[in-house]
DNA sequence: CGAGGTCTTGAAGACGATCAACAAACGTGG
DNA sequence: CCACGTTTGTTGATCGTCTTCAAGACCTCG
């Protein structure tokens, strides 16, 4: 919860009301574990789920069992505030890590939007920012070699993590080379090759679950990293 | 104007009202000629702008001149109703063909979400619908192969004219082969030779600027297409 | 009629996939 | 705490898709 707003003060002030609202919104957190799905392709929730801690990730599949993720979420991120309109989900959500999670009723953020129109904008506006990451990876898959694409998935992670008060340099990143194949639309072992080189030019090291960006410069180099789709702006919405 | 109205009408009932309000808000259509840009990335606009008429499409572009669009608007879309919130653009906009376009003032989008709920909630829908439609493009240039891309495209065409009420089998297609590749992350030469592989298998003709799809089922197995997200159902918002 | 852009075709080469095997790390139960 | 099985990471070899380069045909528009 603190992360959230920690991340959307980033963007626009918020009054301490609408504060305390979100806040009270928020039912009580849950577990899931590694592996779960949090929502499956075809259902029509009736609440928001809110990530407090873990990784998460949006996915497609096809029939022959390959997958595409089109999202990953970390702390702070509204894993489907979208459901709230977009009613019956056109893809699934699943847990990475084990996680905990918050859920906000539909019918409290339909209230936001009739009595809290500058809060109902703010949340708009992430929503927003959503799409200004998918268009990024957008770039990534149609036009980055794959060894840009994974300095480019560190370099935005660093920044995210960074808007969420954790230390950018030096994230938990437990996920497999093959969750990130499929997030990249890499094999497994591509991946391995390109993380490889990338530690071989001194600029990352990822060990035991954990990333270290040792060199910022030379990774958003080799991505052609320019955090402007992340607004980091704040202005008045 | 009334392909916007159409298209949001096929998700959700609208009141009389709200669409009087929403046609009042436009002002003027205005022309802009083809490869003209209507949104530079680093502008602030402060309006946004909707497409009247022709084929405009969003991009990012890398230093050595290499781009990739990352959208594809038609008439009846609102190519950047997130600039109102977004304020500073993270790309650009561009006319890919001689377009009708009219502006609606941010000033009047922040009325609608402080005196119209229900409105704002539709257009908060319809950029919602645009995250939904880059997460199928994502899943394409991850996971889809060029033939299946290209197919997917045309799927996703056909579906998206048919909700303004167009003819969907043959729809105009004045873009170049060179266009399509900047969409797919494919070189021009592959686009030529995977849109001569759908006609070989008879699925399209594509020529003098239109297409025409001869063989839906055809398309839709090749492109392993489901309009699901695109969010035909109409519910209450 | 000429010129520039677009489409088409061929050949060569690169990037990444696939297949296969082994090593290392992890987790679980004894 | 160790043993064992399973998952994850690593490496090499081969293959396929798509890119790049190059050149010629077609088309459109002044």
């Amino acid at each position: 919860m603190n992360a959230l707003i920690q991340k959307l003060e980033r963007r626009a002030r918020l009054l301490d009301e609408e504060k305390a609202f979100l806040a009270d919104a928020c039912q009580p957190p849950r577990k899931v574990s590694a592996g779960e799905d949090i929502i499956r392709p075809g259902d029509t929730p009736q609440a928001s789920t809110l990530l407090i801690e873990g990784y998460t990730a949006r996915y497609g599949t096809f029939d022959d069992g390959r997958r595409q993720l089109t999202a990953l979420h970390i702390r702070g991120d509204f894993v489907d505030l979208h459901s709230f309109l977009l009613r019956t989900m056109d893809h699934g959500i699943t847990a990475l890590t084990p996680c905990t999670i918050a859920q906000v009723p539909h019918t409290t953020l339909k209230v936001i939007t009739e009595q809290w129109p500058h809060l109902a904008r703010v949340l708009w506006l992430d929503t927003l920012v959503d799409g200004a990451i998918h268009r990024q990876w957008l770039v990534s898959l149609g036009r980055r070699p794959a060894l840009g694409r994974l300095a480019h998935l560190f370099c935005e992670l660093s920044v995210r993590f960074s808007l969420v008060g954790l230390d950018d340099r030096c994230f938990s990143f437990p996920l497999t080379q093959s969750t990130v194949g499929d997030m990249l639309g890499l094999s497994t072992v591509h991946v391995n090759r390109v993380a490889q080189e990338l530690r071989a030019e001194g600029v990352i090291t990822w060990r035991g679950g954990r990333v270290q960006i040792e060199d910022w410069a030379g990774l958003t180099r080799i991505a052609e990293f320019d955090p402007m789709y992340l607004q980091l702006a704040s202005d008045p919405v």
